[in-house]
DNA sequence: CTGTTAGCGCATTCAT
DNA sequence: ATGAATGCGCTAACAG
């Protein structure tokens, strides 16, 4: 008789009912156990049980305490991409392990830009947003302001008043550049990222680069820029293609072809991105080039892959894991020194920390995280033909 | 003077207050543009901006309409190893392809065994969960279970009346050893996956066999024994090493290094995943033994790096993707042939479709869903050494 | 087109 | 230790 209860959704109420006791000693049964004598508790959670009452409603619970124990997560690219994207999985890594660590659970919002559709950022039952690499433009991002909800940015864009997590773009690039540099290469291509998000692929112009909704792009190419003028070389000259590394290995691959077919041939190249790089590799490879005898060529965030493959990638690695635990972490208002200490206190409670607190998250302290990077020299590097010059 | 008041958060009552209309004309502006003139619209909007106010709460909305717009996902292991995994991975992409389309979002389910803590299952406010890959034991998937929502099963574990999404792990794993056989293969090596989820590493004897809780490697075993015994092998004589895949390729190295040592032999390595087979790969590198000369390897899963690697792996290809897509359309209640009409029919909604209903959803309906696999022939397996037999 | 009414299911005072 | 009352913020009927 009960069964067909079921189906329309038993509730508290319910069950509190048919036991003639109220809903407050239901709730407690399940959320306060120590209100609430245990042979009582017992007989609310069996009755629970055979009336098929599937536990406190999450819904009901979050209108109530304001708190749902998720943090959203709200990516530039289409979300097939992300998941193929080494750099967003080790980002991931990093954000999940806190996550975990706190029993937080993890939104992850597609958010199509141009389509009506940045409605799942008002729908998100989330107590924070982390904001991934998006462009300046977003309007995704001009959603997630709305929610007025703690918000932190990883990489781009810089908000005045949002915290950011990010690394120094324009100093790791203007070392990758120093790298080559110093090892005599004057002739040199660079493959960008996206600096708008219109999936262009092909050579830069300076109307591109003034347009730029991709800081951390153009971070990059000034750090590039900067170290090529010091070392006395026409910036203007240097060849420079941009290609979305999302649209896998393949594009790069055909304008790194570009860039290696002009006359004269650069002898380094300098992309944003490991992917770029791997592509540039494979078309030194295809050209019969050797990398790098004939060719230097170094990448951008140290993904997995550039340590494994042949030749392996000379790049500028940076934290990826660490920026995804620092943003969930600062989203969450904890300190990583406390993180020890409160985890042990935190442990007995049986509910969700109230982790996203306006006190505990203070906007005005440390606004912006910059993280490490370092150049590490493996394969891909080396000194410039002789013979060039 | 409002401002502090936005702190409180500002809600459609005090908007409507403010404007001296009802809430049901605040909310109609924001949900039903074409219920109120546009006109009043506007001025709704603009006091609403004005105010501060948020948009309409996420979590009000979801107690009232009884709908999330979330799917949420539960994995087997911790969250950090499952973004390693690119099994997991490639799953995710089919998962999030289809959310994207429908634009529902993901909520990933942090669901740490033995803790207190499935709490994260019973607090999530989603439609309806895809489990992936779940030990039969588990107390996370008792939990989705007693949610009493829609649910998917990737994989395992196979619970009756809950619709599964699957390969046929014993005929693809006896394709598997087949294939080595055919290649005049009689003395295999088999590295397993976990059978309990006790993190394990080392030789399977016959207690763990039984206990097994994890049906997709027990079946994946029983495949290779067939065709071993088909062959007239001893199957009892055949080692077989367990390594949980997870623990990145170190474990699969130093376990595939005992399985080479023994003496005589084995001339051929069945792996039950690639990432194990990789280890494989390695520890016969690492031995000075030539694949496949010396020693042939097969996996299974058929991962992006599979064709990348030198020598090629030779595998078991299973459509992970698309394995995701179909969990998530029949968790959704779409069927692949109606999806495009669907789609244009649904585009001018503005509004999240009501894409988990009961009636849509119909669990008797194809229960089980078992998609093709194949043998795919790379440079990992060859002919069984001449000399020694 | 606009307003009124009525809960959705819950956790939390504050009494007892 | 238990219960009664209150509203979290919203949308869906329905009535005007």
């Amino acid at each position: 008789m009960q069964q067909d209860k079921a189906l329309k959704s038993v509730t508290l109420q319910d069950i509190a009912k048919a036991m003639g006791v109220s809903r407050t000693t239901v709730s407690n049964a399940f959320n306060r156990p120590d209100q609430i004598s245990a042979e009582l508790r017992e007989r609310v959670l069996a009755m629970a049980k055979q009336m098929g009452y599937a536990g406190p409603n999450p819904m009901g619970r979050m209108l109530r305490t304001g708190k749902t124990g998720v943090i959203g997560l709200v990516f530039s690219e289409a979300l097939p991409y992300a998941f193929q994207d080494p750099v967003a999985i080790a980002f991931l890594q990093g954000v999940s392990s806190v996550c975990e660590k706190v029993k937080a659970s993890l939104l992850i919002v597609p958010t199509l830009e141009s389509d009506v559709a940045q409605m799942t950022i008002q729908q998100a039952a989330v107590d924070g947003f982390i904001v991934y690499s998006m462009p300046d433009d977003s309007e995704a991002v001009a959603k997630v302001l709305e929610r007025k909800l703690p918000v932190i940015v990883v990489d781009q864009p810089n908000l005045s008043g949002v915290p950011l997590v990010r690394i120094d773009d324009h100093k790791a690039a203007r070392e990758a550049a120093l790298h080559l540099l110093g090892l005599n290469h004057r002739r040199l291509g660079i493959i960008a990222m996206d600096l708008l998000s219109d999936s262009y692929v092909g050579p830069v112009n300076s109307q591109r680069l003034e347009r730029a909704a991709f800081e951390i792009s153009l971070l990059r190419l000034r750090g590039y820029e900067d170290a090529m003028r010091e070392a006395g070389l026409d910036f203007n000259k240097v060849p420079i293609v941009e290609c979305p590394p999302r649209n896998s290995e393949n594009d790069a691959f055909e304008v790194a072809l570009t860039l290696l077919k002009q006359d004269p041939r650069p002898t380094g190249i300098l992309a944003m991105c490991d992917i770029l790089a791997i592509g540039a590799l494979r078309a030194a490879e295809h050209l019969g080039l050797s990398v790098p005898k004939d060719l230097s060529i170094v990448g951008f965030d140290d993904i997995p892959l550039a340590s494994v493959i042949r030749p392996s990638l000379t790049t500028i690695q940076q934290p990826l894991i660490e920026k995804g635990a620092i943003a969930a972490e600062l989203l969450l208002g904890i300190s990583i020194a406390d993180r020890d200490s409160h985890k042990t206190a935190t442990a007995t409670t049986d509910k969700i920390p109230d982790f996203v607190m306006g006190g505990v998250f203070d906007l005005n302290e440390n606004p912006h995280k910059v993280l490490e990077t370092k150049l590490v020299v493996r394969e891909s590097s080396g000194p410039a033909p002789i013979q060039l010059r």
